[in-house]
DNA sequence: TTTAGGG
DNA sequence: CCCTAAA
């Protein structure tokens, strides 16, 4: 049985009630209207059921969504001002938004987010819908228009649903072409356009499991649109999605995200962020895992939106096909599965491997905001100097792309335009958004390891408290963006700029490392690294064995100062925590691994992968 | 690809 | 951290 996360939108009725004005359902409760976008995290069980997910699992995820959610919301910001984000501007964000905003705006989100956790509880059936949406999926799909979808990319480029059912909704079903809807996901793309409202109304039924008095057909389309696109989104909740795509795990099935609505809520990326389960698990503000306020920039009325799309769809069309990062994935996937599935990361590995970073796709909005201009260079992403970084990091970790240049011109001129209107949403919902992160960000926790953090934070918040690792992530992320990772140039003999960059090591991760070493042994670098080492992408295996080296090193040598005077040296750089090193050297010891020079000669680590047995006396 | 080591 | 040889 597997373990997927998914993200249970439960507002079914509230969209409908909003949207169609109560035609339906319940006249019950009034404030339905409300209802914001909520999602629930919930485990799909092998039979497809969708069961709420335990702390735990949200915690895993947490910090995904986070990810996902900031760079979601990136890309929105492009997108949603720009043009359909990239190429492929999920169809689903825009019709959501719409519809959820005006629910949204109605009331304070906050109590009405309560509401519908309860709610959710009860709701839930994405993924029947899924199930069923596929069912009826075959006799819609091929319905007319391939090609035009095609161009571009295949199943992950889906045209706009929204365009399907709202613009071409209301003229012209003939013409499909970039209108059709997003169902994509399943195996081609369908034409609600040429369903009557009867076949609409089953495929709605499909589609939510219930039946609607609504004969408009247009909102039926919607609708269903939304639905499917929604299911989709849970569906995917193998969670990964880049720039815009829902890689699943293994397959490489993509399809719009939940962009729009994510994106069109900067809060709402800005608190996963916060929520961002730490691995450490001592937080517990899930409850509400996202929470639509209504701050937003709301795109005045759907025919706006419409126009806005029209633009958008030009300048998608320019826009490159990105397919997501190794890196990201593989981040993306350990979160996912570590202590649950190890083995899926391989295979995502396998899916999705690019050159292009989420990052790259960032890093234009961030010039332009610093700029002023949309400035593409590469030597801004290198050295970073002018390079502003957005509320929201976590846009791209991990080692910088040598190549990064080339996928700079790939960027259309097109661009150009985005990025100015880019820039004008950021003026609007950036602030915003920083406020928002910030605040919540203080929704400080105890730090379980210690208290130095060795890196510099770009923002204040750093003293409140050592958010815990994730936040702390994010700001080094941030500061990552920046400086992109305190890159430094160092020059090649053969020539080549070669990229140096230097991640401090995080209390957390130290722990981490050495707990992994601990369970799996040292030299198991890759395993500690999918397993127990999970999050943090930016680590190879490499990186670990390297790190544990260091602190062999330093724990054999400084340990025996701790003895006699605690400081026979000021360390002055950071200070490893001494229950650390003392750990770290009894499990050298456990593991019959000597740090060379200290003790004796290098044994090779052999005797010690047993292991088990270490965590006695710390842990 | 992963490890181990050297730089 | 990076690079590379070995496995």
């Amino acid at each position: 049985m597997e373990t997927v996360i998914g993200v249970e939108e439960n507002d079914e009725a509230k969209f409908e009630d909003s949207t169609v004005a109560k035609t339906i359902s319940e006249p019950s409760s009034p404030k339905q209207i409300a209802y914001p976008v909520v999602y629930k995290l919930v485990r799909v069980e092998g039979d497809g059921r969708l069961v709420p997910a335990t702390d735990d699992e949200v915690m895993e995820v947490e910090d995904l969504l986070g990810d996902v959610k900031s760079d979601m919301h990136f890309d929105a910001d492009t997108g949603q001002t720009v043009g359909c984000t990239s190429n492929d501007g999920f169809p689903s964000g825009n019709t959501l938004l719409k519809d959820s905003e005006a629910l949204i705006k109605s009331e304070n989100p906050e109590a009405d987010v309560e509401k519908l956790n309860s709610q959710l509880d009860t709701e839930v059936d994405l993924g029947r819908s899924d199930a069923r949406l596929e069912e009826i999926v075959p006799p819609l799909v091929k319905s007319s228009n391939d090609s035009h979808v095609n161009q571009s990319g295949n199943v992950g480029e889906c045209s706009n649903p929204i365009d399907g059912s709202i613009e071409s909704g209301s003229s012209t079903p003939a013409v499909c072409t970039s209108s059709k809807p997003d169902f994509s996901k399943l195996k081609g793309e369908i034409c609600l356009d040429n369903l009557s409202v009867k076949e609409l109304h089953e495929t709605f039924k499909a589609t939510f499991g219930r039946e609607t008095s609504v004969k408009d057909k247009q909102w039926l389309k919607r609708r269903i649109a939304m639905g499917l696109t929604n299911s989709c989104d849970v569906t995917t909740t193998t969670f990964v999605i880049i720039d815009n795509k829902v890689v699943k795990k293994g397959k490489e099935e993509s399809c719009r995200s939940v962009d729009g609505t994510l994106a069109e809520d900067p809060v709402v990326g800005a608190m996963n962020g916060n929520c961002g389960g730490s691995p450490v698990g001592d937080i517990n503000q899930i409850e509400n895992p996202l929470n639509v306020s209504g701050k937003r920039l709301t795109n005045p009325s759907l025919e706006d939106d419409c126009i806005s799309e029209d633009l958008n769809m030009e300048q998608t069309a320019a826009k490159r096909v990105r397919k997501p990062t190794r890196r990201y994935i593989e981040e993306l996937s350990e979160v996912e599965s570590r202590e649950y599935v190890g083995k899926l990361i391989s295979s995502v590995k396998n899916s999705g491997h690019s050159q292009l970073s989420s990052r790259s796709h960032v890093r234009p909005v961030q010039n332009v905001r610093s700029d002023g201009r949309p400035v593409v260079t590469r030597r801004d992403s290198l050295g970073g100097s002018g390079v502003q970084v957005p509320y929201v990091s976590r846009i791209r970790r991990g080692r910088p792309r040598e190549n990064f240049m080339a996928l700079m011109k790939l960027q259309p001129s097109g661009m150009g335009m985005a990025a100015k209107l880019v820039k004008k949403a950021l003026g609007v919902c950036g602030p915003q958004l920083d406020k928002e992160r910030g605040n919540s960000l203080f929704k400080a926790r105890s730090d379980p390891g210690w208290i130095q953090q060795p890196i510099d934070k770009p923002y204040s918040e750093r003293k409140t408290t050592e958010l815990e690792e994730d936040v702390e992530l994010k700001h080094i992320d941030s500061s990552g963006d920046n400086s992109d990772d305190n890159v430094v140039t160092v020059p090649t003999a053969k020539g080549g700029m070669r990229r140096k960059h230097h991640r401090p090591w995080t209390p957390h991760e130290v722990v981490k490392l050495v707990e992994g070493v601990a369970r799996y042994g040292a030299g198991r670098w890759s395993e500690i690294k999918r397993l127990a080492f999970a999050s943090y992408s930016y680590r190879t295996s490499v990186d670990l064995k390297d790190k544990w080296r260091n602190l062999l090193r330093a724990s054999f040598t400084q340990l025996p100062a701790e003895k006699g005077m605690q400081d026979s040296r000021k360390h002055a750089s950071m200070p490893i925590p001494a229950p650390i090193l003392v750990r770290v050297r009894e499990l050298a010891e456990m593991q019959a691994q000597v740090p060379p020079n200290v003790s004796s000669s290098k044994f090779a680590r052999s005797s010690g992968r047993s292991v088990h047995e270490t965590r006695s006396g710390y842990l």
